[in-house]
DNA sequence: ATAATAGTGTCTATCAGACATTATCGG
DNA sequence: CCGATAATGTCTGATAGACACTATTAT
């Protein structure tokens, strides 16, 4: 297949670098920012103000500007005005690229290549709608339904353990609660690549640590394995096995202020440690009925 | 940092999704092909006719073309002009995204957004150049000098074991032999981002027998392993442990027609299995002093 | 015969998971 | 005291790695 003729590439070559000579295509930057708030776990999502999409939830992004960022530091800074965080509170969260969607019919107006980031944040106030955006907030991702099915269908994708929460009340699609619907556009696609790489990064990786405050016990950090990974894990267990990790979590020497509100000893405080990978991993609860 | 003027944000919201208001940002796919040959791990590169970087190789990459093509059928096109395969050949190669690579001034005449491919192939035929590129063909990785180092410096991401090429031999920069030099922009980073998951990928999917043929013996699966991870594998434990994972491969039921040269029993025959993922995964040797 | 390779067997240290136990707290 | 929780201890099955061994072929 080499060059057949002087069509499509002789053009491109032509054309040299500036795309100026053809339809352009633009560029963005979406963001998939997850935080647990009352051990569930949250996508943040805008409003959208016009169409196409009017009035659906989408993933917070925008535009990169040309010669003047990259994609990390356009990622942050759409972070940054939908959740309102200072660059110091940014610190603490943990942001890394997810890839790229680019059919060329994923927005109905243009070709858009959309690279999306992946954040994790630990609790944080609400979120406030920046740009063009009507509004902004912390959606549970439970609540949104995943693409390709008609709504109120949710299958394996999207959370499968405890489901405590209010979802099926059923008082509209405010955050926070029952059903958001679909995301506007190939979100709900970008969402579920952002969920399975969390999962799968929370195994070999301290990231869970990202999700919680600067100091934190052992049972909270697996109820955030819990949360993401939607499976209940063996306490005695997982305590030792987390311990065990060379890096994974350093002692404070301190134990919280007062035990949980059913009694029991007071809990230790760990914080994060050094390491930037686990050895040995935490393998996630048998999954092997996964793909084959 | 909620909007804090009409500047930039204003004018984002003010020009919609209308990027001829802005500056354009090109958007081009760069693909990272590896295959072996000889025993060796090498990089499909093309040469550049013209400025920059005129003469020094880079990955194969073009433009992606606008309301025409997804990001993934890009790279499947600029792989198959590149390498001449057709579409039949194409389907025994294995091509994943890579990531982005978007600074504002990677490339020194534009903002340039590279989405990178990764792709696994068995032995193929040598390379062709396609575009207006002046030449193309299989480096090795090693003779690759990797980025932000002098030329002849060649510390660890790249190729630890088996130094049994010919590098350093010292005749020029032709593809096959000694060193090829940096590559052009930041394709060396893209390159060592590329090795880096290829090696990691090889431990929990069966993708190594992407660089075989239809039907391999499991010595030759296991030195894909060693040259992908530069480090040597025990024969025996290898052998037992790979036919072990539920998957993996599966038996022709045949043997090699005719044992190695040094003599030996015929070894049986395998093909790749149906599992996509690898239960439990083969861990790469011990590598603790990794990044903690 | 010798050397090299394919494939299998055996032993041990390690680890994940199930389960039990002890200690500390609130009600 | 009772129930719940934090933290540790014990046992077992599975596995990775070291090593040994047998079988098969070229030279």
């Amino acid at each position: 297949m080499a060059e057949p003729d002087g069509g499509q590439a002789e053009r491109d070559f032509l054309a040299g670098y500036d795309p100026r000579a053809f339809d352009p295509i633009a560029v963005t930057v979406d963001v998939v920012a997850l935080t647990l708030r009352a051990g569930r776990l949250h996508v943040l999502a805008v409003e959208r103000g016009g169409p196409p999409f009017a009035g659906r939830w989408a993933l917070p992004g925008g535009f990169v500007r040309a010669g003047r960022e990259s994609l990390d530091e356009a990622a942050a800074r759409e972070l940054a005005e939908e959740t309102g965080l200072d660059a110091a509170a940014l610190d603490r969260v943990h942001l890394e690229q997810l890839g790229s969607y680019g059919g060329p019919r994923r927005d109905p107006r243009m070709h858009v290549v959309s690279v999306a980031y992946l954040a994790f944040a630990p609790g944080l106030p609400d979120a406030q709608a920046g740009g063009d955006a009507a509004g902004a907030g912390w959606l549970p991702v439970e609540a949104i339904s995943p693409p390709g099915q008609p709504d109120h269908v949710r299958p394996r994708p999207f959370e499968q353990g405890r489901r405590t929460g209010t979802y099926g009340g059923g008082t509209g699609r405010r955050p926070g609660t029952d059903s958001a619907g679909r995301l506007a556009f190939d979100h709900g696609l970008i969402l579920a690549d952002g969920l399975e790489r969390a999962r799968a990064k929370i195994e070999y990786t301290p990231l869970a640590t990202a999700f919680l405050g600067e100091t934190f016990t052992i049972t909270e950090l697996r109820e955030v394995y819990e949360t993401v990974w939607g499976a209940e894990l063996h306490a005695g267990n997982f305590h030792r096995k987390v311990l065990s990790v060379p890096g994974f979590v350093e002692s404070t020497g301190e134990t919280e202020s007062r035990p949980g509100s059913r009694g029991g000893p007071r809990a230790r405080l760990y914080r994060a440690g050094d390491a930037r990978l686990l050895h040995p991993a935490l393998l996630r609860p048998d999954r092997e009925a996964g793909v084959r």
